[in-house]
DNA sequence: GTCTATACTAGGATAGAC
DNA sequence: GTCTATCCTAGTATAGAC
């Protein structure tokens, strides 16, 4: 009770320089982000954060590992919970362009920085982001299959998906024109006219929203 | 006919210079890409780099200013050529697949470097580039109009495409699995899929590639 | 835990000789 | 046109007091 009584009711330092980060990160890349704006931000000075980071690579990387792994898990635990390979890639969608939404600079730093992370750091995270992939890829293999799918590559198909939720992040903005759920109900749509899915509804009704 | 013949055959310095610049910023990113770095790759010294362009933000500008005029003119031109506006996607499609092939770390310096041009270079670059979507923004609108194509969000069907198409120059390698007609043409198919264009062929037949 | 002060390297850019 | 040599700033990181 008496830890938190400081002057600024702000959160602990810990956590203030880890938001400090991913802003800074995003907005400016890693590369071209000092580590003095970054205490500035925090509202400490460098030597405090040495304190919690050993190094300026090591703020990246805990970026980089919690913000995948609940990207991963979430996507696991939707597929593994649906059957219906439809059912699936609606999941998928929903969940990454939910998290996109719900911080678009953490999933600008998870798209963009990779490269900066140092050594068997950057092999450990491109390893959970083939593991993301590959998800989406068997559920599309599995849904194409299945004929539920009708897609002429499965490939270019993920990466024409991916692509599509990752641009999210650049253009979101929780103000705009369009709701979030308006949003996720658009790309479920796309998502399934580009994978040719074909029970599909009467095409939807053709509006001119910007 | 003498002013080329000194000793490496090369090009001269200043497009080795261009060059360098383009493959490094491409690479590493601009804010992490050094002149020093510049020079030693174009095989001169920092002070001869300072020859051929004022500063660094020169040397992206250059990039930047050529990449999306030639871009932006190739489109224009090849949607006025056309009436059907499925044509006229089929034609944007190709042209911006084919640039993003043909010059890969070109579309990518284009695509993610523009925050760091200085003033109003910024201005004038984003607003080609405004002008480039604009022009896929009318050719969707025109046919969403007509009737040739059925789409709920035309904003987000023009960025999800967009994505689609920048997203090549991260993965594209010539020596892939598929060759550049091919996934030209399964661009083509998936972005009228995307676009739910009416007269589409029966479901071409399903493969399996990578 | 957080500070002041500082070591050391690499950054962009320039002067002036040739 | 291209070089050598150098200026000044900003980068990451650390030492040691409190």
């Amino acid at each position: 009770m008496a830890r938190e009584a400081s002057g600024l009711g702000r959160e602990n330092a810990g956590q203030r320089i880890l938001d400090a980060s991913v802003r800074l990160f995003a907005t400016r890349g890693y590369a071209a982000t000092g580590i003095r704006p970054i205490a500035d931000a925090a509202g400490v000075t460098t030597a405090a954060l040495y304190y919690y980071a050993q190094t300026k690579n090591d703020l990246l990387m805990n970026v980089m590992r919690t913000g995948l792994s609940e990207l991963l898990g979430s996507a696991q635990r939707a597929v593994a919970a649906l059957d219906d390979p439809v059912d699936q890639i609606r999941a998928l969608i929903d969940v990454h362009v939910r998290f996109g939404a719900s911080d678009p600079d953490r999933a600008k730093v998870i798209d963009n920085e990779v490269q900066w992370l140092e050594g068997e750091r950057r092999i450990s995270i491109m390893t959970l982001r083939d593991e993301y992939e590959a998800l989406w890829a068997s559920v599309i293999a599995r849904g194409n299959m299945l004929r539920s799918f009708q897609v002429q590559s499965e490939s270019l198909a993920r990466l024409a998906l991916l692509e599509m939720c990752n641009g999210l992040a650049h253009w979101y903005r929780p103000d705009g024109p369009m709701t979030l759920e308006e949003i996720v109900a658009v790309f479920e749509d796309m998502a399934f006219s580009l994978l040719r899915v074909r029970d599909t509804n009467p095409a939807s009704p053709v509006t001119n929203d910007p």
